[in-house]
DNA sequence: CTTGACCTTACCATGATGGGAAGGTTTAGG
DNA sequence: CCTAAACCTTCCCATCATGGTAAGGTCAAG
């Protein structure tokens, strides 16, 4: 399989391919003659695992460790939850930080007429004014 | 004042005070006879502005438009009541995206025992099996 | 045999920020 | 007055995951 198939097939796109190859998240590909990589199910399945790893928004790094972990036969599954779990902690902290952003610009918005004068209380407070609450 | 007193004053490193100069968020500073460059207080209520805007999360191009909106006496505070709220849609977006990421993995995980043998739902999730709801 | 679709490598860009090197200036203390 | 520390200058590089492009090689279908 080339590498278009493979990256249609696994849902990554070759770009990403090439990358994670050279980054060494994947091992080198097979060449055929023509120095095309050549790629079979195994390699699509490792793909598709990355892909879905990212969309849960693991790092590259740690998807490294739950590669690792994949090919341990005897892992623990203790470690792969504390993996987990350090990303969850990650995922609230990201949540809690735009949830803060979010509703401290909404308070300003609500408190903004919106209309053709200029008074506005989400660049009051921007300019460092205090405005109620 | 000096760069670094002009960094303090306004909770800005002095590294990023010379890089809004040389994207043009800010204006070229004045310069001594050392070359080194000199601010006073406005300069620093502006950078007051671009930090406090980095902080409810909008981007550098959002804050060049809020920039020229707050030096701007004829604005319509109905323009930055409507760049807000485009910028309230997208952190809403971000905020459900990361919350379908750790809702997901939070299943995951809770259905995972965490012990030391190897069985792990999430390790299976990522692989491509389904897992029960 | 040509054409178009595919592959290769190599380089550059993103956005906001930090790090560091090499060298010039200012300031405080001895 | 001299020196050392603290500050400033510019320039280049790194992050993180991804995409774009260019120049060139290969393959498959018509």
């Amino acid at each position: 399989m080339k590498i278009g198939e493979a990256a249609s097939a696994a849902g990554v796109s070759a770009k990403m391919i090439r990358h994670y190859e050279a980054i060494g998240l994947i091992p080198f590909a097979d060449r055929r003659e023509s120095n095309y990589r050549d790629y079979g199910r195994d390699d699509v399945h490792r793909l598709g695992f990355i892909r879905r790893a990212r969309e849960l928004g693991f790092s590259i790094d740690e998807i490294r460790d739950l590669l690792r972990l994949w090919g341990d036969k005897s892992r623990s599954s203790g470690d792969v939850k504390a993996l987990a779990q350090s990303h969850i902690a990650d995922l609230d902290t990201k949540i809690s930080h735009l949830r803060e952003m979010r509703d401290t610009l909404s308070h300003l918005a609500h408190c903004c007429d919106g209309n053709d004068r200029p008074d506005c209380p989400i660049i009051a407070s921007l300019a460092g004014e205090r405005v109620p609450a």
